[in-house]
DNA sequence: CCATGTGAAGGTATTCACAGCC
DNA sequence: GGCTGTGAATACCTTCACATGG
């Protein structure tokens, strides 16, 4: 990748735009609003820009989080290697089958729920639900009064938060119904 | 819910809008895009929206979907019940692994990957991608070879396709790596 | 001469507020 | 009186093209 580039210190709002599929000026664009990180007539010094973009995306702390739900989608949340590209470890899980309490997955070991309401002393401020929808809502209560403050919440539900609490709602089943949407004659 | 319209045929903008958190005007100017659903003084009629809805984002029609990738996250979909919510149904997974190939989860047999160029002739059109980042760009090339319009990506990278198949990418990490963002002094 | 950063133009989406209909 | 549908106003985002700095 960057091949044009390869061996050097610097690279163009060009090549980064032909590289992710985008407009050379909304690389631009994108990066004055953070700051000036680039030399005119020379362009982005890979090294700074890295450091720059892990900043403002806060990579270079890592966040644990908490898993609460461990059915399948849980498993498989747990199971998954790619959290750590983005700073992220998840570091406990919760639920309320006693069949599942005890068990390791991926050396997390599945805890009962009780353990929720003391995430915050374990430095612990993000939590992804993967509870049924019924359980979501009082899920979402429990985590924020156990000081979380942001929520990546699986249910196909909307979830009452303070304001102080961001949540992001993913649903999947949704994203896939969105698709027909796009084809003609579908 | 909508307790004050229990048993009414009718609903106003304003209750709409306040039971999924928005401003009343959004919900007549939306509706307003497809056509006059309402009556000025009376609101809309409940069984009229419902069928109008449907029709806007093709929820009468059953759309038949394959899955491509049977590991933690793809096992998760193929039991996860709320696809026919959306008139989705997952008919057929397709894998590698020799050691899951005729087991069947869900009442869904794994196939061997041969069968996904013969998806067109069995009215499949939408595709789930839940396979390891290298096999995604291989997998949707043979999906659209295989006439498939529309694709579900979970794995996180950007893929290629023709103008006419729409690819929407699920990069789940990096939703939950978007929180922090909004979370002041992370 | 090269590539950035940005004012300005253009386009799109959001929001308001009210005329018109029930 | 109540509620819709929509023009008008506003804010926002996208795109362009160029002055400026290296």
């Amino acid at each position: 990748m960057f091949s044009a580039e390869k061996g050097r210190d610097h690279i163009s709002s060009q090549s980064l735009a032909d590289f992710v599929g985008v407009q050379s000026w909304q690389i631009r664009k994108d990066f004055s609003y953070f700051g000036d990180f680039g030399t005119p007539g020379v362009g982005y010094n890979i090294g700074r820009l890295a450091r720059e973009i892990q900043k403002i995306l806060r990579l270079d702390v890592i966040k644990k989080a908490a898993l609460i739900g461990v059915g399948d989608l849980g498993s498989a949340l747990l199971a998954y290697p790619g959290f750590g590209t983005y700073g992220l470890d998840i570091v406990a899980a919760f639920d309320t089958d006693a069949k599942k309490i005890g068990r390791r997955i991926n050396g997390i070991k599945i805890e009962d729920c009780s353990g929720i309401d003391s995430l915050k002393t374990q430095g612990i401020f993000l939590a992804i639900v993967a509870v049924p929808r019924e359980a979501a809502q009082p899920t979402v209560d429990r985590l924020v009064a156990a000081g979380i403050r942001g929520v990546l919440n699986f249910a196909p539900c909307k979830v009452q938060t303070p304001k102080r609490v961001k949540v992001i709602t993913l649903d999947i089943a949704m994203e896939l119904a969105r698709l027909p949407y796009y084809m003609p004659a579908g």
